[in-house]
DNA sequence: GAGGCGTGGAT
DNA sequence: TATCCAAGCCT
């Protein structure tokens, strides 16, 4: 007897193909219809899509093709140049490796990005999804981008009950027997796109799904419980103390993170060490220079991705002469907008001195009781 | 392979 | 407010 599994039906490429040839979005890194974007725009804005929305990075995409039009000129730049152009998008290691990958691209290949997902994978800050992606959007080559879009779609479709990321390799290898041999590029951009208006991560429009028939999970009913993944829990509350100082020549004291790790390479006003038990009272041992250090009230809470941390700000007023400690340095306050401050720094400067002059960032609330 | 690594918007 | 999470990479 025929059971309606049995007779289900399997997603069809040309399908999505079809929907996509009316429904795809307008971005500043897609070329028209029917052209094949320049590799240098499509790898920029891939790598600055990693983890971060469409929103966020139309501003900083323009931004860069404005300064460094080709890769030569990125290769080309000084990197606190490309610091600073970055500074707010976060995971400042892509800034550091699209630099380096810019200089192998031009040192290497002659300025032209090597056309083959083996090739490109060698390349500083390109993975498996964004060497498929540079290889099917730039180049038309055979490759399967998956991204978090992709895994949900697929993770729908097939409904896949294995969670991430275990499931990966399954995602990968159907993605792959999917992916239609005459327009690699628009399918990788036509599951993204999917992804992104209409397979949802939460109230998916099904209705208007070009794959809404084959999709098992939908047939189910369960499209919302996919994908599944295993959690993991939030990170501990660290605490710490940051020092902003105020020379009469209306200069602040600022110094640069370690090339590694958490901020790498970014700017900040000199700070304690950041602990779960940091006492705030302590903070004027930690102070960089000896001042009539101020406890400013209130604290400036930042959330990074695996803990939240939350700062007492002191301030200080120096006299004109006053040196910098070794390896800190004067910016004036009227120059901050060129330093390479994340957001956390920003939040800092902005409780200690109010908004910053050609900056966004916002003022913290004042607390209860301070 | 599990954890480190930012930020801002939506719910 | 809390949680999720958005075109991941590196170690």
């Amino acid at each position: 007897m025929l059971t309606p599994a049995a007779s289900a039906t399997k997603p069809d490429p040309q399908d999505l193909l079809a929907w996509y040839d009316r429904h795809r979005r307008d971005l500043p890194w897609r070329a028209k219809p029917g052209v094949t974007a320049e590799p240098y725009r499509v790898w920029l804005s891939e790598i600055m899509l990693q983890q971060t929305t469409v929103a966020a990075v139309r501003p900083y995409y323009l931004k860069f093709l404005e300064r460094f039009p080709t890769v030569e000129a990125l290769a080309e730049a000084p990197a606190d140049a490309v610091m600073q152009a970055w500074a707010g998008l976060g995971y400042y290691s892509r800034a550091r490796n699209l630099h380096a990958c810019a200089k192998a691209v031009v040192d290497k290949h002659g300025g032209h990005f090597p056309r083959t997902e083996a090739e490109l994978l060698k390349l500083p800050g390109i993975g498996a999804y964004t060497a498929a992606a540079v290889a099917a959007i730039a180049f038309d080559e055979k490759a399967a981008a998956v991204d978090g879009n992709v895994e949900r779609v697929m993770s729908r479709v097939f409904m896949i009950e294995e969670p991430l990321p275990k499931a990966k390799p399954l995602i990968r290898a159907l993605t792959e027997a999917l992916v239609p041999a005459d327009r690699p590029g628009d399918f990788a951009q036509a599951v993204m796109d999917l992804g992104a208006t209409i397979c949802t991560p939460k109230r998916p429009a099904c209705a208007l799904c070009p794959w809404m028939v084959p999709c098992r999970a939908r047939a189910e009913g369960l499209q919302e419980a996919f994908p599944k993944k295993q959690k993991k829990e939030a990170g501990q509350l660290r605490k710490g103390a940051a020092f902003v100082v105020l020379r009469a020549d209306d200069t602040i004291l600022l110094r640069t993170r370690p090339p590694q790790g958490l901020l790498g390479g970014m700017a900040e006003p000199p700070t304690s060490p950041w602990e779960p038990d940091y006492e705030p009272s302590r903070a004027v041992l930690d102070a960089p220079i000896e001042a009539r250090w101020q406890r400013l009230p209130g604290t400036v809470r930042h959330v990074f991705t695996h803990f939240p941390l939350e700062l007492t700000v002191m301030f200080a007023k120096v006299s004109k002469g006053t040196p910098a400690p070794d390896d800190m340095r004067w910016t004036p306050r009227l120059q901050l907008h060129e330093e390479a401050l994340p957001g956390a720094m920003k939040k800092v400067l902005a409780h200690a001195l109010g908004d910053l002059p050609g900056g966004k960032a916002k003022s913290e609330k004042p607390v209860k009781g301070a």
